[in-house]
RNA sequence: GGGCGAUUAGCUCAGUGGUCAGAGCGCUCCCCUCACACGGGAGAGGUCCAAGGUUCAAGUCCUUGAUCGCCCA
C-alpha cells in the first residue's frame, strides 16, 4: 500500500487520470427526462481560440462547485459548454498570422480569408476545452455549442429577420466609434476612456467683414478642416452680435456660419466652439439641428481625405502638428493650455477611436430594455450582489441604440441584401442556413429585389457583432428557434455567473434577447436566467489588475502545473467573499496545497492502519462499505462515545454551513467551514482522540466490537467529509473515495449524494462538553510550554473542578485528556490548589496545575499574570458599568442581560484565581475586586 | 461631473447592532512523537481611517471629511 500512497501528495497523475476519466465516460451527460428538479447554467462562452486564464478558472471553478454541489443534492444538473467565435479578437490574430507571410485579407478575398479563420479554429480551438476538461469542469460535453456553427447561426438569422421586420433593425448613417486599425465601427460598450494630459488649442477664426476675430477651443485642432460652423450660447453677452454672421474657415479659406445653439457649454475654453459634424458626436447631433453639411476630413484608416485639401494622405496626428504649425505662422493660433481630457480606445487594440460617420446597423434597445428593466426592478431576477442592480438599471434606463454592424469578415453576415438599380434592401426569406465549403452562411437568399424586381442584389458585406450572438446564448445553445425538449427542460437556465465587467455587454443583452423571443408567455418563463451572480475579478497579490502588459499575470495551468487543480480551486473559492475583488498569491495557494497533502495523508493514516486491523481478520468493507457507512453512528456497548457525539454534531453543523453559504454564493464562508471542519475537528482531534481506540484493547469479543465501532465511525465521517469536498476539490476526494470499499456500479463520487446530516446528529451538550475538554488540555500544554518540557516527558498534575459535572466529565474522558495534555496523572483535588511550586492555569470552570520546580521563570509568571489581570480589569468594570445602567437593564433583551451578567461572574471568578496567584507567588497583586 | 465600493493584526481579507473583534499567511519559541515538517504544540501581535450623530448598546446604522480603487458620462 505505501508504494500508491506516498508520503505527499502528487496532483498530477491523480488529476490526469481522473479528468480523463470524467471526460470519456460522459458522466455529466443528461439526460432532459431524469427525475428531480432541473438545476441549469449555460457557460459564459471562452473565446474559440482563446486559452484558459486565471478568470475563466475563477469564474469556472465557482459554477463547476456549485454545479457539482447540486447534482450530488440529487438536481438534474446541466452545465452546458461552448466558445464562442469572438469576432474581432480571432480575425485580428489571423491577419496577424497573414501578415507574417506578407498577406492581407483583401488579398485573399472573402472567402479564402474565412476559410483561413476556420482552419486556425480547427488548429487551436481545441486548446481551451481541453483546458476545461484538465480543470475538472463537469461540463455535460456532448451539448457543447459555437456560436458559428449552423444551429446557432440560424438562431442569429432567425432573431435578426423578427427584429428586421419588425422595425426594430435599421440601418443609418450615424456616428459611430470606429477604430481605424481594427478597421470596424465599434459600440459604445467596446470603448475605454482614459485620462491623458493634452492640450487645448485656441484657434482663432476671422469674422468676414470685420476686423474681427472669434476664438475657438479644441482638443484635436487637426478636425478644423471639417468645420462647417462655429457655435455660441444665445444668451452669451461676450458673441451676441456675432450670431448670424460668417468666418472664414483658415487654411481651407470656406466660409462658414457663426450660429447660436443652447447646448454650447460658455465656460468650455473660450465659449465658442468648432462645429465639425462629421468627426465629433456633439457637433453631428448640433450639425443636424442646423441642416449643416458633414465634411469629412478623416478615412477609415486614420488619415486625413481628400476633403482635407492639402493635408490629405497625412496621418491624423501627423496632421495635427502640421495644422497648428501653419496656424501659429498665421498668428491664429492664440495659446495652448495644458488640459486633461479623456480619449477613447479600442478595448481590443488600445487605438484612439475616431468618433466617424458612416452607414451601420443599430438595433432599437428602448423596447427591449422596458421589460429588461421590469424583470430586474421587480426581483424576478435577483442580482447578486445586490449593489449591481442600481448600476444595471442605471444603464439600462439611459440605454442608446446598439450599433450591431462590423466592417469584418468573420461572424454572421447580415442577412439583407441591396439592390444595385434601386438601392432597396430586401432581406433573407427565412433563417435557414447551410453550410458551403466549411462556412455557414444564409441559405435563404432572395432572387429578386424586393422593390424594383431587379436581380441585381448583393448581401450586404457586414457581419454582426459577435455580442449579438452572445445575447442569444441560453436560447440558440438549447435549440431555439424550435421548441426543443432540452429548450423545454432547461430554459429559463438556473443561473447565471459572469464577471461584472461584462454585465451591459452580455449579461443585460441577454435579459433582452431572452425576454424578446423565448416562447413562453409570461416574462417569468421567458428571463434566461432566474438568478444573477456577478463574481469577483482577479487580482495580483497587490491588487493590481493582471495584464499581459504589466507581466503581473499568473497562468492557472502554470498553478495547476506545481500545486494541483484543488489547491487553486480551493483558494479561489475560500477568497471569493462576494464584492471584493481577489488578490491572488501564490503564498496563499501554497496554503491549500498544504490542506489537500493533509487530506491525502488523513486517508494515507485511514489505509495505513486498516492493516493492523485486518491483520486480525477484520476486512475494511465491514468498516467502511457503503451500507456500513450509511448507517453510522455506531454505539460502543450502550453508548456513543463523546468524541463521536461530538464529530457528527460538528459535522452537522458544517454541513449545514456549506449548505447556507453556497445557497447565497458566500463561497469563501463554505471554504472556511469545510477546512475548519476537515483540519480543526477532524485531523487535529477527532482523530488524535480515537487512535488508540482503533485497535482492540484486547483479544475479546468485547474490545474488538468496540474497534469495529470505533472505525465505522471514523469512516463514516471521513465519507461524509470527502463527500463535502468533493464540489471543491474534486480530484483528491475522487481519488480517496474510489479507494474505500465500493458497490460495484459506483462509477464517481460526483454522482454520490452530498452529505444530508439527520437532525439527530446535533449534540449541543457533547459540543459542550468536548469544548471544555479542549481548554482543559489547551491549558496543560500551554503550561508545558511555559514550563518547557521535553516533549515526552509525562508529568502529573492536580485538578480542581469547579463541578461535580466538571469532574465526571473529565474522569469519564481521563485516558485521551491525558494522552494529548502530555500528563501522566490527573489528581482530583476539591478546593483550592497548593502553591508553590508550579505553574497554574485557571478558568471559571477549572484549575489546572503542574507541580514542576525545576525551570519555573517565576518572573515570567508573574508579568504573564499582570497582564491578564490588567485585560480581566478593564474587562469587568466595563461589564459592571454596563450592567449598572438602569436603561441598559430597561432595555435589552433579557437574554442579553443574563449573558452580561453570566460573563461577569465567569471573569470574577478568574480574577479572584489569578490574583490569588500572584499573591502566592509573591506579586504586589491584591484583590481589587470583591 | 454622477454613481458604486474600500479603509479592521506585519500582509491579504472575513465579520448578519448584543459575551474578551476572527481566519489564512507571515512572525517568535519548542518539537523530524510510528498519517502528514506541505507537519504538531505553544505564543506574540488590533486607537476596527477621522470627527460628529442615532441607540440601553456601533467595527456594524446615519452625516461630514480624508485616502485609495472601479464604473458611467
Amino acid at each position: 500500500m505505501a508504494r500508491d500512497f506516498p508520503k505527499t501528495y502528487e496532483p498530477q497523475p491523480i488529476e490526469q487520470r481522473w479528468s480523463g476519466y470524467w471526460y470519456t465516460e460522459q458522466l455529466f451527460r443528461v439526460d432532459p427526462k431524469a427525475p428531480g428538479p432541473v438545476f441549469s447554467i449555460v457557460i459564459p462562452p471562452p473565446n474559440v481560440t482563446g486559452s484558459i486564464h486565471i478568470g475563466h478558472m475563477l469564474e469556472h471553478t465557482q459554477i463547476d462547485t456549485l454545479v457539482r454541489w447540486r447534482r450530488m443534492q440529487g438536481y438534474n444538473t446541466l452545465w452546458l459548454p461552448g466558445t464562442d467565435h469572438a469576432g474581432i479578437a480571432t480575425q485580428v490574430v489571423v491577419e496577424r498570422r497573414l501578415a507574417a507571410e506578407g498577406l492581407q485579407r483583401q488579398q485573399l478575398g472573402r472567402e479564402a480569408f474565412e476559410r483561413r479563420v476556420w482552419e486556425w479554429k480547427a488548429e487551436s480551438g481545441n486548446t481551451i476545452k481541453k483546458q476545461m476538461i484538465r480543470l475538472g469542469d463537469s461540463c455535460d460535453w456532448s451539448r457543447e455549442r459555437f456560436t458559428l456553427e449552423p444551429a446557432l447561426y440560424r438562431a442569429v438569422l432567425e432573431a435578426f429577420l423578427r427584429l428586421y421586420h419588425e422595425g426594430l433593425i435599421y440601418r443609418g448613417r450615424y456616428m459611430v466609434n470606429w477604430c481605424p486599425r481594427c478597421q470596424t465601427a465599434l459600440s459604445d460598450l467596446e470603448v475605454s476612456h482614459q485620462e491623458r494630459a493634452g492640450k487645448l488649442w485656441y484657434l482663432r477664426y476671422p469674422v468676414l467683414g470685420s476686423g474681427e476675430h472669434i476664438t475657438v477651443a479644441t482638443t484635436r485642432p487637426e478636425t478644423m478642416l471639417g468645420d462647417t460652423a462655429v457655435a455660441v450660447h444665445p444668451d452669451d453677452e461676450r458673441y451676441r452680435h456675432l450670431i448670424g454672421r460668417r468666418v472664414l474657415l483658415p487654411l481651407m479659406e470656406r466660409e462658414i456660419p457663426i450660429l447660436a445653439d443652447p447646448t454650447v457649454d460658455r465656460e468650455f475654453g473660450t465659449g465658442a466652439v468648432k462645429v465639425t459634424p462629421a468627426h465629433d458626436p456633439n457637433d453631428f447631433a448640433l450639425g443636424q439641428r442646423h441642416h449643416l453639411p458633414e465634411v469629412e476630413v478623416i478615412t477609415e484608416d486614420g488619415h486625413m481625405s481628400e476633403a482635407a485639401g492639402r493635408f490629405a494622405g497625412l496621418d491624423r496626428f501627423a496632421a495635427r502638428e502640421r495644422i497648428v504649425a501653419e496656424l501659429r505662422e498665421l498668428g491664429l493660433l492664440e495659446r495652448i493650455a495644458d488640459y486633461t481630457h479623456a480619449v477613447g480606445l479600442c478595448d481590443r487594440c488600445k487605438t484612439v477611436v475616431e468618433p466617424r460617420l458612416s452607414l451601420q446597423w443599430f438595433c432599437r434597445m428602448k423596447p427591449l430594455a422596458e421589460p429588461a428593466i421590469q424583470v430586474v426592478r421587480e426581483g424576478l431576477i435577483p442580482i447578486v450582489p445586490e449593489n449591481w442592480k442600481a448600476v444595471y438599471l442605471d444603464w439600462m434606463e439611459r440605454i442608446h441604440d446598439w450599433c450591431i454592424s462590423r466592417q469584418l469578415w468573420w461572424g454572421h453576415r447580415i442577412p439583407v441584401w441591396h439592390c444595385a438599380d434601386c438601392a432597396a434592401m430586401t432581406p433573407a426569406r427565412s433563417s435557414a442556413v447551410a453550410v458551403t465549403a466549411g462556412c455557414a452562411a444564409a441559405a435563404d437568399p432572395p432572387e429578386r429585389c424586393a422593390r424594383c424586381g431587379s436581380r441585381r442584389i448583393e448581401q450586404d458585406p457586414d457581419v454582426l457583432d459577435t455580442w449579438f450572438s452572445s445575447a442569444l446564448w441560453p436560447l440558440s445553445t438549447l435549440g431555439w428557434p424550435d421548441e426543443t425538449e432540452d429548450l423545454r427542460t432547461f430554459y429559463p437556465t438556473s443561473l447565471l455567473i459572469s464577471g461584472y465587467d461584462i454585465l451591459f455587454f452580455w449579461d443585460a443583452r441577454m435579459i433582452m434577447f431572452g425576454l424578446k423571443f423565448a416562447p413562453g408567455r409570461t416574462l417569468a418563463e421567458r428571463i434566461p436566467f432566474r438568478q444573477l451572480y456577478l463574481h469577483q475579478l482577479v487580482r495580483d497579490p497587490e491588487g493590481v489588475k493582471m495584464s499581459k502588459t504589466r507581466g503581473n499575470v499568473i497562468d492557472p495551468l502554470e498553478v495547476i502545473e506545481r500545486h494541483g487543480t484543488d489547491a487553486l480551486r480551493f483558494t479561489l473559492v475560500a477568497m471569493a467573499a462576494p464584492g471584493t475583488d481577489i488578490a491572488l498569491s501564490e503564498e496563499r495557494i501554497l496554503g491549500y496545497r498544504a490542506f489537500a497533502n493533509k487530506i491525502w495523508n488523513a486517508a494515507r493514516f485511514l489505509f495505513f492502519n486498516l492493516e493492523k486491523i485486518e491483520a486480525l481478520g477484520v476486512r475494511l468493507e465491514e468498516l467502511a462499505s457503503p451500507a456500513v457507512r450509511a448507517a453510522a453512528p455506531y454505539r460502543t456497548g450502550h453508548q456513543l462515545p463523546l468524541a463521536d457525539r461530538w464529530i457528527f454534531s460538528r459535522l452537522g453543523t458544517t454541513v449545514a454551513e456549506v449548505n447556507a453559504a453556497l445557497e447565497e454564493f458566500r463561497f469563501h464562508e463554505a471554504a472556511h467551514a469545510i477546512y475548519h471542519f476537515f483540519w480543526g475537528d477532524f485531523c487535529d482531534w477527532y482523530v488524535e482522540w480515537v487512535k488508540p481506540a482503533l485497535i482492540p484493547a484486547a483479544d475479546t469479543p468485547a474490545a474488538r466490537e468496540a474497534a469495529v465501532a470505533q472505525w465505522r465511525n471514523l469512516f463514516a465521517v471521513f465519507d461524509c467529509a470527502l463527500r463535502l469536498l468533493h464540489p471543491v476539490m474534486p480530484f483528491i476526494t475522487e481519488e480517496l473515495w474510489h479507494r474505500l470499499p465500493q458497490r460495484q456500479n459506483a462509477r464517481s463520487i460526483a454522482l454520490e449524494r452530498f452529505p444530508t446530516p439527520p437532525n439527530s446528529w446535533r449534540d449541543a451538550a457533547a459540543e459542550v462538553d468536548f469544548t471544555l475538554l479542549q481548554e482543559i488540555i489547551a491549558a496543560a500544554r500551554n503550561l508545558r510550554a511555559e514550563l518547557k518540557l521535553e516533549p515526552k516527558r509525562k508529568v502529573a498534575a492536580e485538578f480542581s473542578p469547579a463541578t461535580p459535572d466538571v469532574q465526571e466529565l473529565v474522569a469519564a474522558n481521563l485516558e485521551p485528556v491525558l494522552r494529548l495534555a502530555g500528563l501522566a496523572s490527573l489528581q482530583v483535588v476539591t478546593g483550592p490548589l497548593a502553591t508553590t511550586p508550579g505553574v497554574v492555569r485557571s478558568t471559571a470552570q477549572f484549575d489546572l496545575r503542574i507541580a514542576y520546580s525545576e525551570a519555573v521563570d517565576l518572573a515570567a509568571e508573574r508579568h504573564r499574570l499582570d497582564k491578564e489581570l490588567e485585560r480581566l480589569r478593564r474587562d469587568i468594570a466595563a461589564k459592571r458599568q454596563r450592567l449598572a445602567d438602569a436603561t441598559f437593564r430597561a432595555r435589552a433583551p433579557e437574554r442579553v442581560v443574563r449573558d452580561l451578567e453570566t460573563a461577569l461572574r465567569e471573569r470574577e471568578v478568574e480574577y479572584r484565581k489569578l490574583a490569588d496567584r500572584l499573591a502566592q507567588l509573591g506579586g504586589a497583586e491584591a484583590p481589587a475586586t470583591k
